[in-house]
DNA sequence: ATGACATATTCAATATGA
């Protein structure tokens, strides 16, 4: 089973891209994040007509998580219980919540997408936020585990945090920044306190997997790496091979961010067993 | 000194991104 993540900046300017890569990869299941639209205006033709069944979770031109799978999805949520909100307070004083995280089961395997908030500024109230959101998911994922033990975990998506000065192209110009600062990167330990780990960089110790569109950055390689898959012991047992698909870079409008991928040692059924979509 | 690029939305000017 081929499993990926990717940070698709609009799937509606990208749904072309996205489909051609999954057919030209094989991949099984896609978790995207920032969609950029709403459930009824995601465009499914172009990946059911691939073969691929979709759960979206988006709220309007902003953030936005989805699957693409062509196994079948269980258990699908979206959000976590606690999962904090941000923005104006509503009437009863509750903030509004971002579609950031939803989660699938396929193959007895746990997949979670997530689109971890930006943070803007250090000290800026969506700092805050992300330091909230990330601590409150890994409480939520210490419960699931508690409670699933031996089941394969993944947490898969743009954790928008560098955990590695390596992981930018140049540090001096990250002083002061979000993404690299102490308490972002103790929020990301803190996955790997519960027993998650990185099992792409495991293999693939150097690359970024973003790079802006501004000041070529792409071209002089100024890139970060930030987008994730940390799994679980038995998550991370079951991975044969990863890659990050630094091609999806290049081309005709390409997202800032490429896939990240990994094969799991579990046997997919032929063509010709799956259920046909049409 | 600032923007540079790309996406979304009340299609014009603004919000967001990292």
């Amino acid at each position: 089973m081929r499993v990926a993540t990717w940070n698709v900046n609009s799937i509606r300017a990208r749904v072309d891209r996205v489909v051609d890569w999954l057919v030209r990869e094989e991949v099984d299941v896609l978790a995207m994040q920032e969609i950029k639209c709403r459930e009824d205006q995601f465009p499914l033709l172009a990946f059911t007509e691939a073969g691929y069944d979709v759960e979206i979770h988006g709220a309007n031109q902003w953030n936005g998580v989805a699957f693409a799978s062509r196994l079948p999805m269980d258990d699908v949520t979206r959000g976590f219980e606690t999962m904090p909100g941000f923005g104006k307070p509503d009437a009863a004083g509750s903030l509004p919540l971002e579609a950031r995280a939803m989660a699938v089961t396929v193959d007895g395997v746990r997949l979670w997408s997530l689109y971890v908030p930006n943070g803007r500024e250090l000290g800026d109230p969506h700092y805050e936020y992300k330091l909230d959101w990330l601590n409150k998911l890994a409480v939520q994922t210490t419960e699931w585990l508690a409670a699933h033990p031996g089941v394969p975990l993944a947490l898969m998506g743009d954790w928008n945090i560098a955990p590695l000065d390596s992981d930018v192209w140049d540090i001096r110009v990250f002083d002061g920044s979000t993404h690299v600062s102490e308490p972002e990167r103790a929020a990301f330990a803190g996955f790997e306190a519960l027993g998650l780990r990185d099992v792409v960089r495991e293999r693939i110790p150097v690359g970024f997997t973003y790079w802006d569109y501004k000041q070529l950055r792409f071209p002089r390689n100024e890139g970060m790496r930030i987008d994730f898959i940390m799994g679980s012991e038995a998550f991370a047992e079951l991975v044969t091979d990863a890659s990050i698909h630094r091609n999806e870079r290049k081309g005709t409008a390409p997202s800032d961010h490429v896939p990240v991928l990994v094969d799991l040692d579990i046997p997919i059924p032929d063509d010709d067993d799956r259920p046909m979509i049409f």
